[in-house]
DNA sequence: ATGAAAGCGCTAACAT
DNA sequence: ATGTTAGCGCTTTCAT
């Protein structure tokens, strides 16, 4: 037994052997009643989890981890849950992770690749059975040798990004063409002049996609991107809802806004709203804020879903062997709301 | 030195006697360099620690944590991180836990019992050092006997909740005060006729002190809360909405709205909004939900992050052998946007 | 069907 | 300053 006697308070840890002795029989026994394992015989097993009910016993998950060599553990990291999508995509694989019996180690990074560095080693330190990715903000411009080394130590698994590394396996949303489709069906609506607004900073892989998504199909549709209708801006609604009030302001010509995240987007629709300017909108995640936006945005689906619960069955399938693709690309689908039509 | 050898990858661990072996000492002294003990000489030092780093050594943590009784985790359950409000304090208090050097294990447990009482379990087999229960959710009305028994395992921390019972410690925010205060604001603002939004459920303490509130408020200010001013739904922009449509269209008067969380607020905004009726609007949490809203909701701030630290810092204080309050209440504050300046 | 014993990787006395 | 040794709680051969 164990006390665990802190001032304040106090608790008893009885164990393996407590119990084996209490029931006069082995360790082994009490394991393999633990583990419903068949060699044991219905009286003996009866009078141990009996026992075990009693002295309120809880076996130690990481012992038995520890005996066994895998902590089921899976580690998730991510920028900041506090951001909707990522807590979004947390929750999926949380559920997902749960029902094959993995618990989530979670571990929010923030953007600095000291710290990211850092919480990879201690994510790896806690010998998680893998690590899984959120986000494309975990690839670097140049240099991943972050993601190698940790590829070395556990399967690395990414969710809405891709790195071709041994041991890195990638699930993610074809954001290029999501955003190619959302310019082309703007263009069949009529609109000639789309604004596109988004917040892509420099290393982001995801921003880049999708801004090239977006000059595809500008090209595709024999429209030229006018430089005045790409605009970055820093993430939040407000400067979203500033920088299309100068934009309005200054008499810059457009008939439609599609931006690389619902928030912009809605900061984008306010300015709108308050300049009585009635165009098509469209976001992109169609997050809940889609749904809190008035009029209701329009916003592309990147499959969330989906493409969590696919990483969490490919994770459990490589632990158990098997060869599983390193690359698996999902289209997305514009989710249609008041803001836009097609 | 283990070879995790599943078919398609494979993983070599290094332990620590390797490195003792490579630098020709004994298990204890890299121990001591890895925990950077004071006792060892600056040669050796030097040696195990360029050996840890060119044999590409990671300490494992549990087996480190299994020797010293304390595997440096706190599990955090909550009722689904998607949810914006937990998303919100989940990330708060990983961010202070690890600040202290702790690690979060994740656990979405829904809102069934008999899954909250597995989950729990399932925390406290992992030998956490302290369980943090996020929202009054975990609150039942009439048996607690889980929390009491898992306090029995491992402190608890509520975070927004409260119940009195040992080793069981809860921070939480005054809401049946901030209701009340909201109430009267409204009242000094020259409203007569206030309509409260709400979705409590019957086992939901939260809803409880919160509805408390609003009567408290209405009595205050001499108001009869009728029954048709109070109003519960279910939770969702959706069902508010239609609600506040409907009694609009049946001709029930009210002069103002407030709502039990951001997104019914939202709700009954839109509603009002599409009737033209332009009165104050008041939500609950203090989301982000508030900001996308056109125009911005005005919002019951309760106190996040405040509560999250708090907790945070008490459960290392009481780990740490001190003694610490069994409830600390904090109260909240009104943010004024643009559907109602007081 | 059950037990004995070694071992998982590390820490922490206790020696020296 | 360094080594030796005995665990931590459990699993897992290998016997019986």
């Amino acid at each position: 037994m164990v006390f665990n006697a802190a001032t304040h308070y106090r608790v008893i840890f009885v164990n393996i052997h407590d119990i084996a002795a209490m029931c006069g029989v082995s360790a082994a026994t009490v394991s393999r009643v633990i583990n419903n394992s068949p060699n044991v015989s219905p009286p003996t097993r009866e009078l141990v989890l009996r026992t075990m009910q009693e002295a309120e016993y809880i076996p130690n998950a990481f012992a038995s981890g520890f005996g066994r060599n895998s902590m089921q553990l899976a580690g998730i990291l991510c920028r900041d849950v506090a951001n909707m999508y990522y807590a979004n995509v947390v929750s999926l694989l949380e559920r997902e992770l749960r029902g094959k019996g993995f618990d989530s180690l979670l571990c929010c990074t923030g953007r600095n690749l000291t710290d990211i560095k850092e919480r990879l080693t201690s994510v790896l330190q806690k010998r998680v059975n893998a690590v899984i990715l959120v986000g494309s903000a975990y690839r670097e411009e140049r240099d991943n040798s972050h993601i190698r080394e940790a590829a070395a130590q556990a399967p690395v698994f990414m969710v809405n990004a891709f790195i071709q590394t041994p041991n890195v396996y990638c699930v993610y949303c074809d954001e290029r063409d999501a955003m190619k489709n959302a310019v082309k069906r703007l263009f069949e609506d009529g609109r000639r002049k789309i604004l596109y607004i988004h917040d892509m900073a420099k290393w982001a892989w995801s921003g880049s996609q999708k801004l090239a998504g977006v000059r595809d199909g500008l090209t595709e549709c024999g429209l030229t991107p006018g430089d005045d209708l790409i605009q970055q801006v820093t993430n939040g609604i407000d400067p979203a809802r500033r920088r299309v009030s100068d934009l309005i302001e200054r008499g810059v010509d457009f008939d439609a806004a599609l931006a690389s995240e619902d928030l912009l987007a809605i900061g984008a629709q306010k300015a709108l709203l308050a300049a009585g300017k009635d165009i098509p909108v469209v976001g992109f995640n169609n997050s809940q804020l889609a749904e809190c936006a008035t009029p209701e945005l329009s916003s592309v689906d990147n499959m969330l879903e989906t493409i969590c619960v696919m990483s969490v069955d490919f994770m459990a399938s490589l632990l158990a062997g098997n060869k599983i693709p390193q690359k698996v690309v999902v289209s997305a689908e514009l989710v249609q709301r008041k803001t836009f039509r097609a």
